[in-house]
DNA sequence: TTGAATTTTCAGTAATTCCTGAACACCCTG
DNA sequence: CAGGGTGTTCAGGAATTACTGAAAATTCAA
């Protein structure tokens, strides 16, 4: 690998961390190196770098395309495809999200509707099948919520990142408007006594 | 596995999934068992039930304490440790995100900052290492945004994925406050013509 | 249509991960 | 402090996953 210091490290790390994200050493190498490279790479180019066997690469780059990961370019003149990582960093964390979920989280959520669906067992798993009609709560809110942040443009999902936790004092303000419209809370008197 | 229906569906789903999840198909079924469980469990209540080896067993529980998944306790008169998981199913997710987050995103956070820090090459890596200052800005931002979340009660959590992107329009409307107030933009006026 | 350039497939091997049984260690209780 | 109950460790076999080289398929220019 004749690449600057920096480069090698970030390739090697990807490698490394392959495992615990769910792809394998050469597909994070893979990776990394397309992220960092300033132009499109082909399948040659790459193994020159990383020193995988040439079907080892093509068999990588295939998994990188299901995930979107990456996208293949033609450069005029030239047979060979190319492959790049989107420009924006934000565009990858979002198709990240996506396909994880899509992958990690959806037949999770679609197993739990379709057993909740089924007619209880008499008696015996009462508690069973309140633990999952919890578990498809917790995950449909976490989900849909996903869906709505995912339709934010850039600025607005960024700008709620750094607003961060303080966006709770403006719930609590909502709240107890809300409160007071219903009743549930006293409008604050002028003076009690 | 003489357990219910839903149950046995359930364990082995998740068994399934482990692989995705990082963790193996025992690791999976054992978690969900006890998940799903009315009382805490010892041991060999789920080797009887799940028929796995006792060492095996022993070593995913081990692996699941690591990932502060299931707590141990002792029940009066009895010797044996015995298993659960947390009766909140937000609580469990909280702890995910927090585990996850050590083991997939920190170690990366922390390689681009020493990275980064280093001279850099002359010339040569230039666009390589902006790309990791995106990265590691747009990583700082979520893990600071988790952060942030993880500070709030449960009850503002759930009210803020309620909410889901309509917090948009709050913040829309801060922004155009906001840059009234610093001159950005004109204050609507009465009539144009 | 041919054939060179390029990519894909796939059978076989290497490497890794998973799982077990047996041995060991650590209690507690009597 | 002996001995049964309980939990852990670990060497090695089983199962899975990763990787390679060779051959097949595809594409495209001539």
């Amino acid at each position: 690998m004749d690449l600057p210091p920096a480069t090698t490290a970030f390739v090697l790390h990807f490698g490394e961390m392959g495992s615990r994200w769910g792809i394998n050493r050469t597909v994070g190498q893979i990776y990394a190196l397309l992220f960092l490279s300033a132009r499109p790479l082909n399948a040659d180019e790459i193994v020159a770098q990383l020193g995988f066997s040439r079907s080892n690469v093509s068999m990588g780059l295939k998994e990188l395309e299901t995930w979107r990961l990456v996208k293949l370019q033609h450069l005029p003149n030239d047979r060979r495809e190319h492959f790049s990582t989107p420009d924006d960093v934000w565009q990858i964390v979002r198709i990240l999200a996506d396909e994880r979920r899509k992958r990690e989280i959806d037949p999770t959520l679609s197993l739990l509707r379709d057993v909740l669906m089924q007619k209880p067992a008499p008696e015996a798993d009462r508690h069973a099948r309140a633990r999952m009609g919890s578990l498809h709560e917790v995950i449909s809110l976490l989900t849909g919520w996903m869906d709505d942040v995912q339709k934010l443009p850039d600025e607005r999902l960024i700008g709620l990142l750094k607003l961060g936790g303080r966006v709770a004092r403006v719930l609590e303000t909502t709240d107890r408007l809300q409160d007071i419209v219903t009743g549930k809370r006293r409008r604050p008197a002028i003076k009690e006594g």
